[in-house]
DNA sequence: AGTATATGTGCACACATATGCACACTTTGC
DNA sequence: GCAAAGTGTGCATATGTGTGCACATATACT
């Protein structure tokens, strides 16, 4: 009686595809970090800021505190430009939240399809 | 409308601190490391399973596996039951919808509020 | 009983990374 | 032109972590 196409594995399948696609390991490594997570915090609070004076309230030196903003970056988190012989760093807002959205898209069937150890109803899969 | 006499600030300020809250450094270290990827794509495949299956698909030895799925579940990506001698392993997907969806509740105001050296224009706040 | 299977953990090792110091480069001001 | 300020990078070091092997524990099978 179990119709064996299996459209839930092909829907396992198809998202665990579109994962792998949209689980950016730069971004999430960018965030791993509890420096660059209170840098991140103070470019929400302050807006675009250069590096020394972001350096000011951290422990961590100036040369640290500038990989950082290099590997946010890199990431996508932040963006940077030339200002004088400073270099203003701001929080790249549209970016990261299209980022979270796009993963939120396709992992959001995973709240019904994922659930531990208990078997998916596929007779009144059509069914609202 | 929010005529206050510092409203952008005020929202920065307050979206500084519920990031510092939803941000969570473990959830992302989990989701780092390409193994653990793979892993979690494993799962999302077949669904729920033991070590050993999970193991004898991937080139690192069953132990390493046994490692990552213990990091995945104290980051509340996995939930485990034990089944005889085995244990088994599955995603726990209405958590991580969750905590995916509690970033982006967050993080939401961003994608106006700090783009990259573009000034808030605060008289035109309440026009769609 | 004993044997086989499945899982987790202690240990050692290799690799990655965060950190601080010194230096080079660029730009501003005298 | 020269000094000062801001930034990024090479280097060495300390800490963290992924990896594999061996072993201990728990459970199933004969």
């Amino acid at each position: 009686m179990k119709n064996d196409n299996t459209p839930v594995n092909a829907e396992r399948l198809a998202i665990a595809q579109e994962v792998k696609a949209v689980l950016d390991t730069e971004f999430f490594t960018a965030l791993c970090e509890p420096v660059r997570v209170d840098i991140i915090r103070r470019l929400i609070s302050v807006g675009a800021c250069d590096v020394k004076t972001i350096a000011q309230g951290m422990s961590q030196d100036r040369s640290v505190i500038s990989r950082h903003l290099a590997t946010l970056e890199r990431a996508g988190i932040t963006a940077s430009r030339k200002s004088g012989r400073r270099v203003e760093y701001d929080i790249n807002g549209p970016d990261i939240v299209t980022k979270v959205s796009d993963i939120l898209k396709v992992i959001a069937p995973m709240a019904q399809l994922c659930v531990p150890f208990k078997a998916v109803d596929q007779s009144k899969e059509g069914v609202a």
